[in-house]
DNA sequence: GTATCATTCAAACGATTGTTTGAAACGAAT
DNA sequence: ATTCGTTTCAAACAATCGTTTGAATGATAC
């Protein structure tokens, strides 16, 4: 075929990995067999070691296929604001929107898989498995370190082993916003309303700066620690 | 043996209990298997599906041994507010220390398997299999209408549905605050000081606190949801 | 001692797992 | 038409899964 040079067609490669990021994101990596995964994208069994090897080669692929642009994208978007800045501090905002709006712009995205791939994620990052978390760590070596430094420069005033904490804290709250949607069944009847994917971003923002500039607990204070007096 | 009355020694049943608990946490329920459980708890493979019935079973009873007490002690404590109030709305924080707190309190307890438990719980939340999620559904039945009304009351200027995404993204920075330690180290260097189990708490609750009570999204502007202008 | 109960044990069950194999089918180049 | 490299296919592989079985063991009551 002549025409599948601009988009190579759903190549025998391609609908693997559709298919296994979608069982991925229904049952998990351990419930999801080769069977099932051949199946849904209707193709051989053989052909996903043929193609990557092994199930556990499958899993780094099917992250690396779109984890590495997301990472490069937040960079962009930090450094742009930096650009932008002229070398003065950031405002604890444009971090926050570099990092977790771009992944939420990914997260709205239900057309081109990107939710499910960002429901995907979310739930790795709580994953057992340890080559798992291995790669994720290689695969943030590059944006981690550059978005703390940020951070630091931005909150001068707050000791940095703080801000590593807040930054874990709003990871966390990114994380199940998105792959907890099941979870927020819990707490309300309703889901998450697919038809305005913007929505979480306009709600889940606003929460992590709140939780990020909250002042600090009394460190002063050393009496108990039963019960935080007040905070604002 | 007689000297096995006050602590009614390491049965067959809670041994399995033990053993099943932490390697949860390690491996994942899936990836656990009965082999597993029965070697580390030095019990016979069959012992499983005698005392429990079957695997799924397993698991539910593993986190009925501590949630419904947890839950109960959840309960417990917002009364206690409550009645101290005697009427008038709760402070904000109270409701979160009522619920939160308990939570951390339990997360700190390192020695009697506290510290294990809620790291399992807390991976959960995001656990694919259904009957889990049922489990758990369940079992909140009774703590989290509770919680809601008495938010509802005390944030009377935040709209009901703004209140429960709040509730939602603090319940996911906890969880993986203390299900995700090892999420941390994509962050930080160092790991969680078990030497000070309070100190989770000191740091979350301030964050969870500034977030709760954030400023509203501006739900006036609705011009283009491209990029987030400026939030602040 | 003997009967009765609950528990433990080694062994095996069928089913399913990820992976491998060797032949068949395909497309492109000679 | 034939060769070559790539890809697909049905079938089988050993290993492991959760579960079941029936006999051995233990303790308790008669």
């Amino acid at each position: 075929m002549a025409l599948q040079d601009a988009k190579p067609a759903p190549d025998t490669r391609s609908r693997i990995l559709d298919a296994a990021e979608a069982l991925f994101v229904e049952h998990g990596f351990e419930a999801t067999s080769m069977r099932m995964i051949t199946g849904r994208a209707g193709v051989n069994l053989a052909s996903v070691n043929y193609h990557f090897g092994s199930k556990e080669a499958l899993i780094q692929d099917v992250f690396r296929r779109r984890l590495t642009w997301l990472n490069e994208a937040r960079l962009t978007a930090l450094e742009q604001f930096e650009r932008a800045a002229k070398g003065a501090p950031l405002k604890p905002h444009q971090i926050v929107e570099a990092f977790f709006g771009v992944s939420l712009r990914m997260a709205a995205d239900t057309e081109h898989g990107g939710h499910t791939f960002m429901r995907l994620l979310g739930r790795t990052y709580t994953e057992p498995s340890s080559f798992v978390r291995q790669f994720l760590a290689d695969e943030y070596a590059a944006v981690v370190p550059r978005f703390k430094q940020a951070l630091f420069r931005s909150l001068p005033d707050v000791p940095p082993e703080e801000i590593l904490w807040r930054f874990h804290f709003m990871l966390g709250a990114m994380s199940y916003a998105i792959a907890g949607n099941d979870a927020l069944q819990l707490v309300a009847e309703y889901k998450l309303d697919e038809k305005d994917p913007g929505a979480l971003a306009r709600r889940l923002m606003p929460f992590l700066l709140g939780g990020l500039r909250a002042p600090l607990a009394g460190q002063a204070v050393k009496s108990k620690e039963k019960t935080p007096r007040k905070a604002a």
